[in-house]
DNA sequence: CTAGTTTAGATTGGATACAACGTCAAACAC
DNA sequence: GTGTTTGACGTTGTATCCAATCTAAACTAG
C-alpha cells in the first residue's frame, strides 16, 4: 500500500469533484481527517497540493475554503485547453507520425465507429466512446513530445468540467446526444487526416474548433441546472452567480 | 509578518532558482529547515507546491531530489508560452481595449523607447526594460480576462528561464543585445498596433514570433555554458545532457 | 431590546516525538 | 579478494502536542 499522504490527496480529490462540499464551505482539517481515517498531518499536505490545483482557496483567516467556479472560469478554462490541444495537434503534424502512432490513432478511430454504428446507443457503447476520446486525445498529447505542453494540459483539467471527458454530451441516450457524438467522431477524422497530410495548421484548427461541443454541451448542462446535478454531482460547484460564493 | 510556511517557500523557490543545488541532489528536510531557521513542517510543505510546479521531483524512496531541466524542456516551455501569449493577445484583440487600458499599453512603449534612446545602454536602462517588459506582458494576460489562461502562464513561467524576463538578451552591455532589445521592442510595437486595429490573428503571430527572441537567448546562453552560469546561475539546473542525471 | 464586550471553545499553524523504512558501511564468509 | 549479510545510523512519514488566533455565544450595559 502507497503512502497515507497520496491516499488522502486522491481521496480528498475526489470528495471534492463529487461535489461534497459546497462552494465556499469551510474545510476543516479535524473532520475530513477522521472521515479519512488519517491524521491533520496528510490532510493539510492534501490541501497545499489541492490549493496549487485551484481546487480549494486559503482563506484570509487561516485554513481552506472550499472554491466556487462560475460559468465563465470553465468556459474559459475549455477555451485554453482548445488552445493547447490545438498547438499538440499542430505539432503533430508538423513532426509526423511514426507508422505506429498512425495505426494507434487509427485503432482510436475504428472503435469509435463501433461505438457509433447501431442507430441507438447502449451505456456501454457510451462508456467504450468516452474511453477511446480520452485515449485519443491522450495520444496526441503525448505524441507532440513537449513535456510543458504535456503539464499545462494536465493542470488545466484539473479544473473540473474542463476536461475533454467531462464534456461529452452526456444525454446520448436521448438520441440528440448521438447526433453531437458522430459530429466529435468526424472531427477526431479530420485531425487525423490533416495530421498525416502534414498540415499543421488545419490539424490546429480543427482541434480548436472540436471543444466548442464541449462549450455547448456545459451551456447546455447550466441551462438544464439542478436536472444535471443528478448525472454530474460536480455541477455543484458552479456558482450561479459571478463571485466567488464564500462570503 | 506572514506565515512561516509562505516566507519558507519564497526562500526555498529563491535558493533552487539561484542554483544552490545540483540537479539530481537529495533534498533532505533538517538541513534545510535548519538554513531557514523553521521546523520541518513548513518544509515539508512546501516541497508539495514545488513539487507541483515541477521544480523539485519526488525520489521513489521516499524524500525528494532537485530536478534537473534539459535543453529541450526549456526551449519547449517557451514554445508552450508563446502559444498562451499569443491566445492573449489575440484575446484583447478580439474584445477591444478601453481607453484606459490602451494608455497604460502606450506607456510601456514609451518606457522602452526611453531605455533604448541612448546610443550605448547603462544598467540602470537595462533594468527598467526589464521591469517594462514584465509590465507589457504581464498588462496583455490581465487584459485579456481569462482567469485559465492567467493561471497556465504563471504556472509556466515557473519553470526556470521560461518566463519572459529570464531570457531577455543579458549581454546589453556589450552592445549586441541592445540590437535585440529594440527588435523585441519593436515587435511590442507591433502587437499594440495589431491590438488596437482589431487583428487578432496578426497580434497572434507577432506574440508568438516575440518568443523566438527567448528561444535565441536560450541557446546562446547554452553554448556560452559556464559564462553565463555567473550571471544566471540557475543555469546550474540545466542538465548537460539528456536525461535526469539523477543516477 | 439592541449593541458591544468579554470569555470560552474550537481551529489552525507550527514544533516535536516516534516508528518504520531505507541506506550505507563494516565485518564475515566463501 | 569479492560478495553477502547484518547492524547501526539517518531520514522520512505520521501522529500528537502546544500556543496563538479566530469564532461564536453569552452576558452586560445603555
Amino acid at each position: 500500500m502507497q503512502s497515507q499522504q497520496s491516499r488522502v490527496l486522491v481521496q480528498l480529490r475526489d470528495l471534492i469533484l463529487k461535489g461534497e462540499f459546497a462552494p465556499g464551505e469551510r474545510l476543516a482539517e479535524i473532520p475530513i481527517a477522521e472521515r479519512l481515517s488519517s491524521s491533520r498531518t496528510p490532510v493539510r499536505l492534501a490541501f497545499a497540493t489541492l490549493e496549487q490545483e485551484g481546487l480549494v482557496q486559503l482563506s484570509p483567516s487561516g485554513g481552506y475554503v472550499m472554491r466556487a467556479f462560475t460559468r465563465k472560469e470553465i468556459d474559459d478554462a475549455i477555451a485554453v485547453r482548445g488552445v493547447l490541444e490545438g498547438m499538440a495537434a499542430r505539432l503533430v503534424a508538423e513532426n509526423g507520425l511514426t507508422r505506429e502512432m498512425s495505426a494507434e490513432l487509427h485503432e482510436c478511430l475504428k472503435l469509435g465507429d463501433e461505438a457509433l454504428k447501431g442507430p441507438e446507443m447502449t451505456i456501454d457503447a457510451y462508456a467504450d466512446y468516452v474511453e477511446m476520446n480520452n485515449h485519443f486525445h491522450q495520444l496526441l498529447i503525448d505524441f507532440a513530445g513537449n513535456a510543458a505542453l504535456t503539464r499545462a494540459i494536465e493542470l488545466n483539467n484539473r479544473l473540473p468540467f474542463a476536461a475533454a471527458s467531462a464534456t461529452l454530451p452526456m444525454h446520448s441516450s436521448t438520441g440528440d446526444g448521438r447526433q453531437w457524438l458522430l459530429i466529435t467522431h468526424n472531427q477526431h477524422r479530420s485531425m487525423l487526416h490533416a495530421i498525416e497530410r502534414r498540415e499543421g495548421s488545419r490539424a490546429q484548427a480543427v482541434a480548436m474548433e472540436h471543444v466548442e461541443v464541449a462549450r455547448m454541451n456545459l451551456r447546455h448542462a447550466y441551462e438544464k441546472g439542478s436536472e444535471s446535478i443528478e448525472i454530474m454531482p460536480a455541477m455543484r460547484l458552479l456558482a450561479r452567480r459571478q463571485g466567488t460564493g464564500s462570503h
